[in-house]
DNA sequence: TTAGTGACAGGCA
DNA sequence: CTGCCTGCCACTA
């Protein structure tokens, strides 16, 4: 598995309850800035074969984006978190702020 | 092989 | 913040 892969998993699954990531946030914890789409597909990928949060993983604006939208936003309110009707979530309070990991670099 | 697409993001208006 | 455009990278037709 790529190292990149590997962080990604790592650092979406440290996300503690009630909390969540961006895209890019992840992606560049991960070791790769401009992974934002490659995280996207890691999740699709392996968030049920690594049981993964993959509901705390939102965009910039702190919108879930998402097909299945009404899901994570249910997802998320039994976290705690609360999402509003247009699927949106304040950031400043709920965005997790990782350590840097050291990982592979 | 090239072109189009997507659970995205950053720069600019 | 919103909207639009461009860059990004893996996957699919």
């Amino acid at each position: 598995m790529q190292p990149f892969t590997k962080n990604v998993i790592t650092v979406i699954k440290n996300i503690p309850t009630g909390k969540v990531m961006t895209y890019s946030q992840v992606a560049a914890c991960a070791g790769s800035p401009r992974g934002a789409r490659q995280v996207v597909r890691i999740l699709h990928t392996m968030s049920e074969k690594y049981a993964l949060p993959w509901h705390r993983i939102v965009n910039i604006k702190g919108e879930i984006t998402i097909k299945d939208a009404v899901h994570q936003k249910t997802l998320l309110e039994n976290e705690g978190i609360v999402v509003t009707q247009a699927f949106t979530l304040n950031l400043e309070q709920y965005q997790y702020k990782v350590e840097p990991i050291d990982f592979d670099l």
